[in-house]
RNA sequence: GGGCUCAUAGCUCAGUUGGUUAGAGCACGCGCUUGAUAAGCGCGGGGUCGAUGGUUCAAAUCCAUCUGGGCCCA
C-alpha cells in the first residue's frame, strides 16, 4: 500500500550522478573538448566581437607544472571563460620560456656526469631537446587542469621567428643609440675563463690571509681635516683578498659611523671607533692606544689616502653597506673586483679598473709592477690541498711588508664562492658588459628618457591591486641601466662582431638583416656560421672594416628581453587572432620586476606606449603556517598539479583556486582542500537537485510566465537576480572569491536550506501538471541555467556535465544527438552569460519574505525542545500557533497566511488577533496530532480530513493529484 | 637593511564614510529525517578582530611602534 502510494508521487530523477568521481570522469570530457574543438568553436561563436586579449606570461619549460603554476594558468582560464560568457571574442595564445641558465646547466651537467663534450652547437641542440620535452609535458599537465587555449599557435622564445623578434627589440635599443659597453664586475671561473652566473657558484670553507693594510694618509691631506700631521698617519683596511690590492682605487666608510684616531706611539691609524680594540689585538698591541680625534664617516669623505704600494691616491668615499662588524669599518675598494665596490665606484666617477686577464694573471697595464706581472690569482686544486695561497697573494704580502705597510695579518676561515666545475675559487673580475641607458643619451631627467616614457604610462595601466601601481614604479625609478649580456650559450646571440683589437660594431640595420636571417635559420647560424657567412647579402654601414676581419661576438642577450620581447613577437603579429596591446596581463607579484618591468621597457623603447592596459598580480602560495611551501614540509610527494589534481580532481582545485582572494597570500593544506572538495560537492548536488526535478519539465510546453508564477517562486528568481548581478560585480573585479561565496551561501541557504526544501512538497505530490508545480519548476529551470552559467569558468568541467544532461539526458553529446540541434547547445563553453529580466528585482517581496523567514527561524527555534523531548520528529507533524506583538507582523502574517504552512514546512499554522505588548512574535507548537488532524500517507501532512481513493484515504489535494 | 604588502572564529571570506551584544558558509557538537540518502533539515558551542600605545564620547575600522608572514631588492 504505502510502495503504492509512494510510486505516485513525482520524484525526482536524473542520471547525473551524485558523485562526482573526477579523477576518473574529468579525462573524458577533455579529450572530447580536444576531439570536437571546443576552443575553436568558441572562437567562431565570437567572430567579430571586441576581443579581449590576456597575453600569456610564458613558463620555464624545465620541470612539472607546479601548483603555483596551476594556480597562474587557472586564474587565466577562469577570467577568460568569464569574458567568453560575456560576449568577448577571447584568443587565448600560450608561451613557453625555453632560453636560459638553468635549463644550459642542467643539461651541461648532465653532460659532465657522463663524461661528454660537445662544442657549443652541440650544447645547444641538447637545451632545444630538453625544452621541448618539458614543453610536451607541460602542455599535458595544463590541458588536464581544464586549461583551454590555441596550442597551435602557442608561442616558444626559442622559435626561430620569435628569435628573430628578440633581435629586433635588440635592435631597437641600438636604434635609439641606448646601448653602451661598460665594465662590470662578474664571478670569474679561471680555469674555464669564462662568467659564471649565481646558480653555478658552490659556497665552500677556505682559507683566505686575512690581513689589514696602511694607507699613508700624507701630512698635507691630514691638514685639510684638521687632523694631526706630526706623526706618521695611516687609514687601516682589512681584506680577505690580498690580490685586489693592486686595483685598489678608494676605502669606502660609513657616512654616519664614528671614526677615531688612535696614537700607538710611534705612528697613528684611522678605523672604526667600535672596531679599535679588535684591530690592535689582531696586531697583539698591547699597550693602551689614545684617542687624539673623532670624525663622523661623511667628515673624511674625498680624503686622499696613498696607495700602499702603487703611486696613486685611495681616496676615502662613502657606503651605506660598510658596517662595524668586522674589519676596520674602512673598506678596500676595487671597482673592477666587487659589486659594491662597482656601485660605489660608479657614484665617484672612478673606473671598473681590473688589472687581471682572462687567465686570471696580471696584465702588463703600466700600472702594476713589473715583477707581478704574469702572476696568477688562481688557487689550484693542488694548491688548496697543500693549503698554499696564490701566487698573487704571494707577492702582494711581500711587496705590502717590504713597504711596511702590513699592519697585521691572520689566517681566514670562511665560506667562499667556488667555480661549480673546477672546484676553484672564483674571483671577481670587470668584464665588458652591453648595457640599455634606460635614461637615455641625455641623461635622466630628459623627456623622452626610456625611463620617463615608462613613468609616464603607468598610471594609464589599470593595476590590480591598485598598489601594484606603487610596486612597480618603485621598481622602474630605481633600476640601474640594464646589464643585457649574458656569457651564455643558450640564448639569442647579442649581434655585435668585433675586429682583431676587440673593437666593437654595432648597428641597427645589421642587427635587423641577421634577424631576418634567423627567421629563417634559427639563431643557430651565429654559432654554425663565421662572421663573414653572417654578413654576406648585408651591406656594411660605413667606417666597418670588410666582413672578413671580423668574428661573431658570444654574449646572448639576458632572457628578460626574450620574454619581454612576447608582445612584439606575438601581439603585434597578431599570432592566434590576438592583438596589441594586451587588455591583460596577469602573473605573481614577483613579475612587477620581471615580466611586467622587461615588457615595459622594450615596449616604451620601442613603441613609446606599454603593451597592457590592466596588470593583475597573485600572491605566493604558502603552507598551513604561513610559511612558503618549500619551506612547510607539509607535503610528500613534490608540489606538482599533477599530484593534487590525482588525489582532488581538476575542478576541485580549481574551486579552491577561486575560493582564495589571491590578491594575498594563498593557503595550500589538506583541510582547506578538503573543504574545497566539500564546496564542490554542495554545488554538484545543487545541480543534481536541480536537473532531477526537471526531468519531465519542458521550459517551451510547460513555463509559466512570471507574472504569473506563485510567489515564492518569484521571490526566489528576485534572489537569484540578485545572486547575479553580485556575481557579475565580483567577476569585473577579478574577485573570484566573491562569486565563490556568492555562491556558495546562495546554494546552501537560500536554496538547499530554503526554497528547494519548501518545494520537495510541490515537487513530489501535485499533479505534473499542476500550475504551481510548473511554476516552481519554471523558476528552478532559471535557477540551473543562471547557476551553471555563473559557475562555468570555475567549475568548467561540472557545469559542461550538468549542462549535457539538462540539453541531451547524456554525459557526453552524441553525434546523434547533436546533428539536430544547434552546435552551440553542445557545451556550456558556447552559451551566453545570463541576461535577467529586470522585473524579477522585487524588492518589496524580498523584504516580506525576509522578514518573514526571521519568524521561520522562531518556529524552528520552538520546534527543537520537542524534537529533544521526542515528542516530535519532522517539522511536518508540527501545528504552530503564532501571536504577532506588532502591527507589522499583524499584517505580514495576515497577508501570507495561506503560505506560512508551506513555507514553515508544517502542517497547521493559526494566527491569533495581535496581542498588546513587545513586538515579537510569540511562537508555540504542539504536535498536530492534538488538534484531531489526520496524517495522509501520501504527502504527510496533517488534515482536518482525509477522503477515500482507489489508493486509499488521501488528503484532499493528494486525491486531486491522484 | 630597503621597497611593496598581509594579519577578523579551527578553515575560507564579509564587515560601507569610526556608531547597538563583530556576521556568513564550511568544519565541530547534539538531534531529526530516510521521498536529494556516501544526500537533506534543525538547534547549538566557538572570536580580548596579531600585540602595545595613542586620537576620540565611541576604534576591527584612524595614527604610531612592535611581532609574525609573503614577494622583490641589498
Amino acid at each position: 500500500m504505502a510502495k503504492d502510494l509512494k510510486d505516485t508521487l513525482q520524484l525526482p530523477r536524473t542520471d547525473f550522478p551524485m558523485r562526482a568521481n573526477l579523477v576518473q570522469r574529468e579525462p573524458a570530457r577533455l579529450s572530447w573538448w580536444e576531439q570536437s574543438d571546443l576552443y575553436g568553436a568558441i572562437q567562431r561563436t565570437r567572430a567579430g566581437r571586441p576581443a579581449f586579449v590576456l597575453h600569456d606570461g610564458p613558463p620555464f619549460t624545465n620541470g612539472d607544472v607546479h601548483i603555483g603554476t596551476a594556480l597562474n594558468k587557472t586564474l587565466k582560464d577562469i577570467t577568460l571563460r568569464y569574458k567568453n560568457l560575456r560576449g568577448f571574442r577571447t584568443p587565448y595564445v600560450p608561451g613557453w620560456d625555453c632560453h636560459g641558465l638553468p635549463i644550459e646547466q642542467k643539461v651541461a651537467r648532465e653532460l659532465q656526469a657522463k663524461g661528454e663534450t660537445v662544442s657549443t652547437s652541440g650544447l645547444r641542440a641538447r637545451c632545444d631537446a630538453f625544452s621541448e620535452s618539458w614543453i610536451e609535458r607541460q602542455t599535458t599537465q595544463f590541458k588536464r587542469l581544464g586549461v583551454l587555449a590555441d596550442w597551435a599557435h602557442e608561442y616558444k622564445t626559442k622559435d626561430p621567428e620569435f628569435e628573430a623578434d628578440i633581435v629586433r627589440t635588440f635592435a631597437a635599443f641600438v636604434e635609439r643609440g641606448l646601448v653602451y659597453r661598460s665594465k662590470k664586475p662578474v664571478y670569474w671561473s679561471i680555469p674555464f675563463e669564462t662568467a659564471l652566473a649565481e646558480a653555478e657558484i658552490e659556497y665552500r670553507d677556505h682559507v683566505s690571509p686575512a690581513i689589514w693594510v696602511r694607507f699613508p694618509v700624507p701630512a698635507e691631506e691630514a691638514t685639510t681635516r684638521s687632523l694631526p700631521a706630526d706623526k706618521p698617519l695611516s687609514v687601516v683596511i682589512w681584506t680577505t683578498t690580498p690580490w685586489t690590492l693592486p686595483a685598489n682605487l678608494a676605502i669606502a666608510v660609513h657616512p654616519e659611523v664614528s671614526y677615531v684616531v688612535a696614537d700607538l706611539g710611534a705612528e697613528r691609524i684611522v678605523v672604526a671607533e667600535a672596531l679599535l680594540g679588535s684591530v690592535l689585538a689582531a696586531a697583539k698591541i698591547e699597550a693602551p692606544a689614545s684617542v687624539v680625534a673623532t670624525r663622523l664617516g661623511r667628515d673624511l669623505e674625498h680624503l686622499a689616502a696613498r696607495h700602499p704600494f702603487i703611486a696613486r691616491p685611495a681616496l676615502v668615499v662613502l657606503a651605506d653597506y660598510v658596517t662595524t662588524d668586522s674589519g676596520t669599518g674602512a673598506v678596500h675598494t676595487a671597482p673592477g673586483h666587487g659589486a659594491e665596490d662597482h656601485v660605489t665606484g660608479l657614484r665617484y666617477g672612478l673606473p671598473a679598473y681590473c688589472p687581471v686577464g682572462d687567465d686570471g694573471r696580471y696584465v702588463d697595464d703600466g700600472q702594476i709592477p713589473a715583477d707581478f706581472v704574469g702572476l696568477s690569482t688562481l688557487e689550484t686544486v693542488e694548491d688548496l690541498a697543500a693549503k698554499r695561497t696564490s701566487p698573487a697573494n704571494i707577492a702582494v704580502l711581500k711587496r705590502l711588508a717590504e713597504t711596511q705597510t702590513l699592519f697585521a695579518r691572520q689566517r681566514y676561515v670562511h665560506s667562499y664562492p667556488h667555480c661549480w666545475r673546477s672546484k676553484t675559487p672564483i674571483i671577481f673580475r670587470a668584464v665588458d658588459q652591453w648595457f640599455v641607458s634606460l635614461d637615455g643619451r641625455d641623461g635622466a631627467a630628459s623627456a623622452g628618457s626610456p625611463r620617463q616614457v615608462a613613468l609616464n604610462a603607468l598610471p594609464g595601466v589599470r593595476w590590480i591591486p591598485a598598489w601594484g601601481e606603487n610596486r612597480i614604479r618603485g621598481a622602474v625609478e630605481a633600476r640601474p641601466d640594464w646589464c643585457i649580456s649574458r656569457q651564455r650559450s643558450w640564448g639569442v646571440p647579442i649581434v655585435a662582431f668585433y675586429d682583431s683589437r676587440r673593437t666593437p660594431y654595432l648597428d641597427a640595420g645589421v642587427a635587423r638583416a641577421v634577424a631576418a636571417k634567423i627567421a629563417e635559420r634559427g639563431s643557430n647560424l651565429w654559432y654554425d656560421c663565421t662572421a663573414a657567412e653572417i654578413l654576406s647579402d648585408i651591406p656594411l654601414p660605413p667606417g666597418w672594416p670588410p666582413a672578413a676581419e671580423l668574428t661573431a661576438g658570444r654574449d646572448t642577450l639576458d632572457v628578460w628581453i626574450d620574454s619581454g620581447s612576447s608582445h612584439a613577437a606575438v601581439l603585434r603579429r597578431q599570432q592566434g587572432d590576438t592583438q596589441w596591446p594586451a587588455d591583460l596581463y596577469l602573473e605573481g607579484s614577483d613579475q612587477h620586476r620581471g615580466w611586467f618591468q622587461s615588457s615595459l621597457w622594450t615596449s616604451v623603447i620601442a613603441y613609446d606606449a606599454a603593451p597592457y592596459k590592466a596588470v593583475l598580480t597573485h600572491g605566493f602560495i604558502v603552507g598551513e603556517d604561513g610559511k612558503k611551501i618549500s619551506k612547510s614540509g607539509q607535503y610528500e610527494k613534490p608540489p606538482t598539479s599533477d599530484n593534487f589534481i590525482a588525489q582532488y580532481g581538476a575542478d576541485v582545485i580549481r574551486l579552491w583556486i577561486a575560493s582564495q582572494n589571491f590578491t594575498e597570500d594563498i593557503t595550500l593544506s589538506e583541510k582547506i582542500l578538503n573543504n574545497a572538495a566539500e564546496a564542490y560537492r554542495l554545488f554538484r548536488n545543487t545541480f543534481r537537485y536541480q536537473l532531477s526535478n526537471l526531468c519531465d519539465f519542458d521550459v517551451g510546453r510547460d513555463a509559466v510566465p512570471f507574472e504569473r508564477m506563485d510567489a515564492l517562486d518569484r521571490w526566489a528568481l528576485h534572489q537569484l537576480f540578485t545572486l547575479e548581478r553580485e556575481c557579475t560585480q565580483a567577476y569585473d573585479a577579478y574577485e573570484f572569491h566573491r562569486v565563490y561565496q556568492l555562491c556558495n551561501q546562495f546554494c546552501a541557504v537560500t536554496l538547499s536550506a530554503v526554497y528547494h526544501d519548501i518545494l520537495k512538497d510541490r515537487l513530489y505530490t501535485l499533479r505534473t501538471t499542476h500550475p504551481l508545480r510548473r511554476s516552481s519548476q519554471t523558476a528552478i529551470h532559471h535557477q540551473f541555467h543562471t547557476l551553471v552559467r555563473i559557475l562555468a569558468p570555475i567549475l568548467t568541467l561540472t557545469t559542461d556535465e550538468a549542462w549535457c544532461h539538462a540539453r541531451f539526458n547524456q554525459d557526453l553529446p552524441s553525434a546523434e544527438a547533436l546533428a539536430t540541434r544547434d552546435p552551440r547547445e553542445a557545451s556550456i563553453h558556447l552559451q551566453d552569460w545570463p541576461s535577467l529580466p529586470a522585473d524579477w528585482h522585487q524588492p518589496a517581496l524580498a523584504a516580506d519574505l525576509a522578514r518573514l523567514l526571521e519568524i521561520r527561524r522562531r518556529v524552528n527555534e520552538a520546534i527543537e525542545p520537542l524534537r529533544a523531548g521526542g515528542k516530535l520528529g519532522k517539522s511536518l507533524d508540527a501545528a504552530v500557533h503564532m501571536v504577532p506583538g506588532d502591527a507589522e507582523s499583524a499584517r505580514l502574517l495576515a497577508a501570507h497566511g495561506e503560505f506560512l504552512p508551506e513555507l514553515f514546512i508544517v502542517s497547521h499554522v493559526d494566527v491569533a488577533p495581535r496581542r498588546e505588548g513587545d513586538g515579537e512574535v510569540a511562537v508555540t507548537v504542539r504536535h498536530a496530532q492534538e488538534l484531531s488532524l489526520q496524517r495522509c500517507p501520501r504527502c504527510w501532512r496533517w488534515v482536518p480530513q482525509l477522503c477515500p481513493t482507489p489508493h486509499g484515504d488521501v488528503c484532499p489535494r493528494c486525491a486531486d493529484a491522484l
